[in-house]
DNA sequence: CGTATGCTTGAATCACGTCAACTGATGTGG
DNA sequence: CCACATCAGTTGACGTGATTCAAGCATACG
């Protein structure tokens, strides 16, 4: 119980409110919560009252396959994402919400939020953004997971990482990154093993070297250019707008 | 130039839409759009002030592939979805949008949209429930894509096409899916070649046959089955409620 | 000390991609 | 009307990238 913590860092994602409005957002925050490392946030399916913005830690959304016991990871949430906010919204949510590392996260009353919306219809465009944003993760994964082969599947999800994690303060050089090879396999729909040679692939080109938790990234270029990382799906707040593509070529 | 269209059909992901709002908000079409098949309807990362929402016709979501001319397809629309909702908030997308067949679109133009939220905030969030609906059809993707095999992806791709497209009103017997194989592929991830060896084990199941851009299914039982389909994911509008998950197995 | 767990490596297998030839439907121009 | 081209789909032969199974290794922890 912290009372109503209006000093939340505006970090990563969070930047796409408003630096005025971002006081006003914080004000809406009823408590923060504290949870485990590897422990369910939220089991899927159930209705919930409250949305939670990631301060620190690691967290991801799961869909349990049908095979045995693994699951798929659709998604992965830094500080200042929010992790689940469109169960505001939706009520309910199709995936699981999960800890990889020991996280902290600002917790607001969905009543709350519809408070703040209704009288500030601005900021809500701002957070409807962020959810917006997400999707546009999602749609990168599925294209990601669609059309790229191992090796530059992983060097592009390492990609993204990176940036996000820098994009919310979490470093410029080596940065922790709490997934074991499982994880990364269940994010990019390979087996733990294949992750295991492709992570070698990436060492032995003196790419990046994920060691006990932690990215050591040795040359950002050559991982961009194996990963074909192209970092506008982001929409991060300081990136410059894009170019329109050239027209495109081949059949529609 | 059709004025202020009152009347607008409420279908599909449309519904998510209560009842009684659905007039407001066809109070703020400005026109509608006729779109020839296999064109651009807007080329990604340009400036957008106006969204459509979908009336009649196929419409995809797609990026451009790093090898030679293939696209991948990060999602479809069909009628009752609003296709490009998210460059509301986002003002460009970071995909190209372009239909499969001939589509007829309502256009809302994005000042009017933001005088509707103003004055109606339910509205508002009624609104951005679709585009969450739409993540998360995006995150399923990312799941079909990244942890299923070919056999079960395809057929969990016709499963949702059929639900979505029964859901605005588009027949429960055989129904237009206006794709060819090479389609599929760009959506699944795959190739046409191995599209066209997958729908073969399909028809030859006495599961369904996709002849000439429409597909007749035989047996929806098999059909979900082999493509593990589960439609909640959908949040379809007179779905139940779904039960919490009981408890994960496995690691977390 | 033994045990559990994450990582590594090799060998066998398999799913899917690639390449290429062929079919059948549709369309076009002489 | 036929000759020809085009394009979606089909099928086979072959290559390869990823999975599976299994064994071994290193570190952490009781």
């Amino acid at each position: 119980m912290s009372g109503s913590p209006t000093d939340l860092p505006r970090i990563g994602m969070s930047r796409t409110v408003a630096e005025d409005h971002w006081p006003i957002l914080c004000g809406a925050c009823s408590d923060i919560r504290e949870i485990d490392e590897r422990s369910i946030v939220n089991p899927r399916h159930k209705v919930l009252d409250t949305s939670l913005l990631l301060l620190d830690g690691l967290v991801g959304r799961q869909i349990p396959r049908r095979d045995g016991n693994r699951v798929h990871l659709v998604a992965l949430g830094v500080p200042g994402d929010f992790i689940d906010l469109h169960a505001y919204p939706l009520k309910w949510l199709d995936h699981h919400v999960t800890t990889y590392s020991k996280s902290r996260a600002a917790i607001f009353r969905h009543d709350a939020l519809s408070d703040l919306i209704d009288t500030r219809p601005d900021l809500g465009r701002e957070i409807w953004s962020m959810t917006l944003v997400d999707a546009s993760i999602h749609r990168h994964w599925a294209f990601r997971n669609g059309s790229m082969r191992a090796l530059a599947r992983v060097a592009n999800f390492l990609c993204e990482m990176r940036v996000r994690l820098q994009s919310a303060g979490r470093g410029d050089g080596p940065f922790d990154l709490p997934l074991f090879q499982t994880d990364i396999g269940d994010a990019c729909g390979m087996t733990n093993v294949h992750v295991s040679r492709v992570l070698r692939q990436l060492r032995e080109a003196g790419c990046c070297r994920l060691v006990r938790g932690r990215l050591i990234v040795d040359d950002v270029q050559k991982l961009h250019k194996i990963g074909q990382f192209d970092p506008r799906y982001l929409y991060l707040p300081d990136a410059p707008q894009p170019e329109p593509d050239e027209m495109m070529s081949g059949r529609i």
